[in-house]
Order: structure tokens, then sequence, then C-alpha cells
DNA sequence: CTCACTGCAAAGGTTTTGCAGTGGG
DNA sequence: CCCACTGCAAAACCTTTGCAGTGAG
């Protein structure tokens, strides 16, 4: 499943976007990091391979994208903010325990809350998406965490 | 509905903390303050009444209270957190045009999500908790803002 | 060739920390 | 009284910005 750099570059173009290394580098780590990553884990992912792209430059990326709609700001509650490819419509799920936040697809749950707040209106508000935090613990492989 | 210095004394004893003019007046602020105040606001309101109350302590007061479950960090997508009393479950209403949070509650929509995820289980994980992140319009009163 | 984009370094804004001093219990 | 808590100021941290220089189209 992963997505290659040709991929990336038409999704780059489509948007009007000119195409460079670093827009590139940026994209495979969010595209191919399964765990959303922060600036600074991205900028540390890409380091590895090209060791001179620059932190302002990575943020500047980063803004451009979101702005473009090809990624997303995640909230979590440290300050600081997580990265995440815009995919289909979709909930994460928080690690009470360790960091970790997992993208979790429902398309029934979707349409179950679409059903129910067609019937029940929320007073002077206009729903316009709806996102799930579902706070929890991982119970295997992907996280064995050792105890604090 | 007004939350008065005697009750916050009573929170704050109860959890074994010492009562000071700055707890309780950061705890006033955040009972009775609608909108989900940022610590820069929570600041400003204070230093109304309390004017040499230092920021350094006003975060370690809020950083206490998150600990001691007297209050919540809430998530935003801007990078400063914003704090929110520990109520009843609710979920957040959050404004696409202004920095508005408000709160939502609906009991029948928190025993529908809980009916649901007792037969559909999400594979190696256990929910403790699950919050809503309602992004909209508001139509009202509220929030009559002007468009950008 | 041109201008959108990058690198670099400095600045910005929020939060944390260290430490001496104070006041709540 | 004593130690948990405060005030203050410096530092830490993440992110943004300005500007000269570069390379994508």
């Amino acid at each position: 499943m992963k997505v290659s750099n040709k991929q990336i570059s038409e999704k780059l173009q489509r948007k009007g976007l000119r195409i460079t290394p670093q827009r590139i580098a940026v994209l495979e780590v969010i595209y191919n990091t399964k765990d959303h990553p922060s600036a600074d884990k991205i900028i540390g992912l890409i380091r590895k391979t090209h060791p001179n792209i620059a932190t302002g430059t990575i943020y500047k990326v980063l803004d451009t994208l979101v702005d473009q709609n090809l990624i997303r700001k995640v909230n979590t509650d440290k300050n600081l903010m997580r990265y995440d490819s815009i995919k289909e419509k979709h909930h994460h799920l928080f690690s009470l325990e360790a960091d970790t936040i997992e993208d979790y697809y429902d398309k029934e749950l979707d349409k179950m809350l679409a059903k129910y707040f067609r019937k029940r209106k929320i007073p002077n508000f206009k729903i316009k998406d709806i996102e799930l935090q579902i706070y929890g613990k991982f119970k295997s492989k992907n996280s064995n965490k050792k105890k604090c």
C-alpha cells in the first residue's frame, strides 16, 4: 500500500504546486507513516535521507499542504501538532498510555450519526463534520508498551 | 448557576490541595466562563481583580488542577491549550469561523454510541471514552460573526 | 529566465523551570 | 513553624518569519 513518488508528484501537480524534493519528502513521510507524526518526527525522518532540508522549510511545506487539503492537522493534548494524510472520512483512536493515534474507519457509524443528527437538531448550530476521539487502550502487537 | 468560592474551596480541600487565592481565582474563571478559555485568557481575566498573580503560577495551578481532575485540557487546532471544567460527559461544538468552542450534552447520543460499540468491537482496542468533535457554524446571537 | 520555493537564523508566542521568599494549615 | 505554594525571570519549546539565494517549469 506504499504511496509512490509518482503518485505524490501527481497530487502536487493537480493542486498547481511545484514539485520539489522537500514537498515529496514530507508527503512521503506522512503518507507512509502509520502513526500520525508530529512536525518534529517528520523532520527527524526526513533528515535521515535529506540531511539538509531546513526546519523552517518543513513547516512551510506542512502549511502549504494543509492549505491545499493534502494533509490535515490533528489535535492532541500536548501542545504540538500532528499531521495526518487526508483519506476517507475517519475517526481517531487515542492511546491513554502511549502517544499513539490510529485511524478508525466505520461507515456504519457515520451513517448512524448522520441519521441521528438529521432528526435531532442542535439549536443554532449547523453541523458540517463530526469526528470521534475514542480514548482507550491498545491491547496487542501494535503497542505492547511497558508499564510506567 | 454561578459556582461560589465556598464550593470551589471544598473541591480543593477534597483533593487535599491547599486553598490559595490563586487557585480559587483560576477555578472561578474556569467554572464561570462559558467559552473554554485559553491560559492567556484566564490570565487576563484574573489580572483584572488580582493584578499580581504571576503567569508561571497560573500555569502551575492549571497543571495541578488537571492532574487532580478538577479541570481538563481541550484540544484545539491552534497550538495553545484551552481549559474546561469537568462536568457531566459532554461533547464539543467547534465553530469553523470563530474561535468558539461550546459544550454539547446529549445523553441519548451517548447511549446510542455505547450500544453501538457494545456490538461492534474495535479489534485490539478497549474503549474508555468517546468524545465527539462537531464542526460547524453557529447561527445565532452567540456568534454572529462577520464574514472574512 | 522568473518567481515560487528553500535555507538559514533570528524572532515570536506559549509553556516550563529554578529558586528564593511567603503564607496556609 | 514548616513545607506547599507563589512570584519572578530566565529558559525551553515549538512554530513562524524575513530575506537572500536557488532551482523548477
